[in-house]
DNA sequence: CTGTTAGCGCATTCAA
DNA sequence: TTGAATGCGCTAACAG
């Protein structure tokens, strides 16, 4: 049998609630008292039960974190960055893959474990506006992503308009004319993907490029298959490509995968970029030219814009940050065959 | 202000257990009170408080998950994998990234939260024996990797010692002769790489090879830049390598890597092998031969164990079980140069 | 500075 | 089958 504060005030002679107060470094203790009780709690080996504390309390210290996979290098980094940002304001994340799924995705939006975390941080895939509860029935929300709803929710985005765009000047600024884009979605909810389709539409307009439809290929996950299949559809297709943009980088490297096997040579005959700047993109061969989003800034501001919520104005206004992105040029596209690495 | 059961029961007429019979399909209710209480929840749009249930029932439906790290793709597929596995026994994942430190190590191993998880699964990589609490102390815990303690703790592991030997004898048995390794750790607590260097020498002795301490090299942490580094220096320091042995597959892309900057040919010169089958060695270039480990068994497992103790013998004798690992060969060390992906 | 008294929301005794 | 009372372990008021 565990421990309680009942035992340990027993033991110590005490109260109850100066047990608490010894706990909590609350109010002053006097130090006899304070330390009397602390003998007790160490004999005890008495340690305060987090789910008494939080009924009490309304605060669990949890913060739910609901992405679509964990194994994707990109969530998987994002996961990382989240969870050392929460510890550093003492919370604990609870994940929840999603999987990208609508329906867990409503799971998920509508309160993991309700009433038990004290906030959600929420990279929808699925999910369209509508869909998030109202902002009074769930926990205070963070999204991640687009703003896919009309909810009052706060939300950490990047401009993925002018992220495509940038890829596209980049290669257009190499001299490279036939650009086209693995990536597209059809689906009504793909709405990164429209964005990043609307900056490369956008960047070879700006180039003075045409738009050539047949140089845009559909991806309906975004995950290095999808990618290598985009590239053995473009060369089997289209002749006479010169630069590919990936909508992510998982995409890219199934391209640079498949292109290789092709006998593609990369960048001489076709260049190619990326989004995201994952690790694995450093270390392929070639090295991977992307734009890289900044995962530790995002994820940085959504356990900010939680905390500022907890701290205070539950409705207030909600805030949207967006986050950095910068091009970083590799072999891909630029570096010489043999180049050292670009940590 | 959230509905409680107590605004139900007022709602519907009937007292506060009716509702909770109602919640929990508990005892028979008449359906004439069924209905009147169900539509009582549904308009109050009540949702039980998760807190006040596990404060009661001392039950959360919580685990946690203490890693080294999320953005590694080894521990990211086991994730997802083990949070897939907790989902379909209703359970959630609470994470714990301990960045392989003691310390954090330590306060993990102790009870993240304590009295709220119902369980813990520990992947260790610094802990030592003794640092782990008592087995009646924390919550119900399952290990990761080696047994590094004496307590009475279940275990999901694999046959390092043989994961390793199997990569040298398939390299012996394609006529490799002389055949590196990297990813040695000298800690002591490095215990996973203390097995697989011995399977990696006992391999070797099997094969007829001498054991050359010069091919072995250390690497403090196993991921691309360590291997990297590692192949850098095999390719200074000895001469007339034929093959490397990494400890696991991010070491041994760092490898491809490195050895490509070298000039060096993979396979045709050097054979490269790793351990762990993640994603990413299937698109590298060339694709990376490896010791498959069964991730996906590894997570069932573990929380098949975890739910076993805590269905029952909370104190029966612990039990060790070992996940299976299987040669995938693939590029470098036989594929021909252009071979198509074998996924 | 410390003790007493109430709940937090739920599930579980007991009665009825 | 349903209702009333009790307590899980803790903290927030208020007293003292």
């Amino acid at each position: 049998m565990r421990a309680t504060m009942k035992h340990v005030a027993a033991r110590a002679g005490v109260s109850i609630k100066t047990v608490s107060n010894v706990v909590n470094d609350s109010h002053r203790v006097a130090l006899q008292t304070r330390l009397r009780v602390q003998a007790a709690i160490d004999e005890l080996g008495f340690v305060p039960n987090a789910t008494a504390r939080s009924l009490r309390s309304g605060r669990s210290g949890l913060v739910a974190l609901a992405l679509p996979e964990l194994d994707a290098p990109y969530f998987a980094e994002l996961a990382q960055h989240v969870v050392e940002a929460a510890r550093d304001r003492g919370w604990t994340v609870l994940v929840d893959a999603t999987g990208g799924h609508a329906e867990q995705e409503r799971v998920a939006a509508s309160g993991i474990r309700p009433q038990l975390i004290d906030g959600l941080i929420f990279s929808p895939l699925a999910l369209r506006a509508g869909d998030l509860p109202d902002a009074g029935t769930g926990p205070p929300t963070v999204l991640l992503g687009e703003r896919v709803t009309d909810a009052a929710v706060d939300l950490v985005t990047v401009d993925n308009h002018a992220v495509a765009a940038t890829a596209v000047e980049h290669l257009a600024g190499l001299g490279r004319r036939r650009i086209a884009a693995v990536g597209a979605q059809t689906t009504e909810t793909g709405v990164t993907a429209r964005l990043r389709l609307e900056g490369y539409r956008q960047g070879l307009v700006r180039a003075g490029l045409p738009c050539d439809e047949a140089l845009v290929v559909q991806a309906a996950s975004w995950h290095r298959p999808e990618g290598a299949a985009g590239a053995r559809a473009l060369l089997g297709a289209v002749g006479g490509i010169d630069a590919i943009v990936c909508f992510n980088d998982l995409l890219a490297l199934g391209v640079l995968r498949a292109l290789a096997d092709a006998g593609v040579r990369v960048p001489d005959d076709v260049a190619v970029v990326g989004v995201d700047d994952v690790e694995d993109g450093r270390y392929s061969r070639p090295s991977l030219t992307t734009v890289a989003l900044d995962k530790a800034q995002i994820a940085r501001t959504a356990v900010e814009l939680l905390a500022a919520r907890l701290a205070g104005a539950r409705d207030a206004p909600p805030r949207a940050v967006v986050a950095g992105h910068r091009l970083v040029v590799r072999e891909s596209t630029a570096g010489p065959a043999g180049a050292t690495l670009s940590p």
